[in-house]
RNA sequence: GGAGGAGUGGCAGAGCGGUUGAAUGCACCGGUCUUGAAAACCGGCAUACGUGAGAGCGUAUCGGGGGUUCGAAUCCCUCCUCCUCCGCCA
């Protein structure tokens, strides 16, 4: 969530800011936040006030209990009590006000980037970096990879309905080692790059789940174990980004880059047609994720950083991409800038999301409360990025509809390591 | 799942109703000493919010929440976590 002080000291470019996702009303809802906490601030001084005063009344009857000195504590008892009383209303209007703030900023999302456009929906995004050779020849009768799966037995979803539902792939055969080749091969590649690895749960606690945003406005999205009141995560980030939380960094210990493999949760209802068709959009996949924890003004080099790590994993699956920066409107509701991964498909004549790299500088650590302490012991809120690195369905899409051939579905050559074969027919 | 024990500062560990935000040791930071280091000695060393130009002051926090009391780290309730024993089990 977006920190009050900041909103105080530059409301005018925050109004900028939300105005470019569309936000209605920022100015509305800007002062409504700054005048609850000028409230808030006078509530607590008042109630701090009263407190001290509570305070000193108990110190005082303890010495006159020393003293036996009955009768004057009967007085100050009753002055004490008199107080409490105050300061108990005082302090119910102040969890209610701080609950109202609370509110608001759950309900306001990131300020973008300066850099970032304005714009209402996917159209309005920038192509930050185009594919600029001509697209893969595909042979006549090149299929979409639903209709691949079904040629050569790659994935099941009406098995996965039979075990489970809708949305709930079986992988099988060369499929099934193909997803697992993946996973070895991004964190291999994310390791070398410098991050560590990471198995996290894929179930999180309440509090996990709230500190990255997931809750409250987004508990329709993640699967929910109510008898332990735990959820199936949605993203490696949740876990991972968790670890940080509360936690107190030291300055030297920047950058902290993190990579872990996961399976991912989505409830996702509510879209239809080509979106959905096949893997595009499944309840259940296989993600790895990058996470960085970066000191604020290095945290958009490191974004780039990623950007650059992204590109070059696409590069070595050899497929068409271009890098989207995403507009005010189409951006994550915590994101300050995000870039998104397209791979075209022939196949599909159209562009497929496979990656999204996001700078959410300190509207996640915020929450998080995770700082480090700067050289004059001031503690500051660090920032936090994180990036697919790669989503595995919609990859294995991509791959399956770009490397078709009339022989089969050819593997790129940095997988053979992993997959043992060169080739699924 | 059952029975018992325990959760205090970065760590270890006192305190078990009244100047205790918390002894002591270790770790860490600064200083003295030293050619340098170590040792020794001196000093500092939680977080958040409020307030103040600042020094500082106020408030809250001893696993979380609630309660008793004029006053709670200390007593009570509840939840969580860890340890020991029994049961079950990949």
């Amino acid at each position: 969530m977006l920190e009050i002080q900041k909103i105080r000291d530059n409301t005018a470019a925050c109004i900028e800011g939300l105005k470019k996702r569309n936000f209605p009303d920022p100015e509305d809802q800007l002062e409504k936040i700054l005048n609850l906490d000028d409230l808030r601030k006078q509530l607590q001084k008042e109630s701090d006030g009263l407190l001290a005063e509570i305070n000193s009344l108990s110190k005082q009857i303890g010495e006159l209990f020393k003293q036996k000195n009955i009768n004057e504590v009967d007085i100050l008892k009753a002055q004490v009590a008199e107080k409490k009383e105050a300061s108990k209303n005082l302090e119910d209007r102040h969890k209610e006000v701080l609950t109202a703030i609370d509110e608001l900023l759950y309900a306001t999302p990131n300020i973008p980037h300066t850099q970032v456009v304005a714009g209402k929906s996917a159209e309005d995004n920038e192509v930050y970096k185009d594919w600029d050779s001509p697209f893969p020849e595909l042979h006549a009768g090149a299929l979409p990879h639903w209709e691949l799966s079904d040629k050569y037995g790659i994935f099941d979803l009406k098995l996965g309905v039979k075990l489970t539902g809708a949305g709930f792939p079986v992988y099988k055969g060369r499929g099934a080692k193909l997803q697992r080749a993946l996973i070895n091969f991004f964190l291999d590649e994310n390791t070398k790059a410098g991050y560590e690895e990471i198995q996290p749960p894929i179930m999180v606690n309440e509090e996990s789940a709230r500190a990255t945003g997931q809750l409250p406005d987004k508990e329709a999205q993640m699967y929910h174990a109510t008898l332990d009141n735990l959820y199936l995560i949605p993203t490696a980030e949740v876990p991972v980004t968790n670890i940080y939380r509360d936690v107190i960094l030291k300055e030297t210990e920047f950058p902290i880059k993190l990579t872990a493999y996961t399976p991912c949760f989505r409830r996702e209802a509510g879209s239809y047609g080509a979106d959905v068709k096949g893997l595009n959009r499944v309840h259940q996949f296989d993600k790895v994720e990058i996470v960085q924890f970066a000191h604020p003004t290095k945290s958009y080099d490191h974004l780039h950083e990623m950007l650059a790590h992204v590109e070059g994993l696409l590069q070595k699956l050899e497929l068409p991409y271009r890098i989207l920066r995403l507009c005010g409107g189409d951006m994550g509701f915590t994101s300050a800038m995000t870039y998104d991964f397209e791979v075209f498909s022939v196949a599909q004549k159209r562009w497929l999301e496979v990656s999204s790299v996001s700078n959410f500088e300190t509207y996640q650590s915020n929450r998080l409360k995770l700082r480090y302490k700067d050289e004059n012991g001031k503690s500051i809120l660090a920032h936090t990025l994180n990036g697919s690195a790669l989503a595995l369905p919609r990859i294995l899409a991509s791959m399956m509809e770009c490397h078709q051939t009339e022989e089969g579905i050819r593997i790129p050559k940095a997988l053979h390591a992993y997959t043992g074969f060169e080739i699924i027919k």
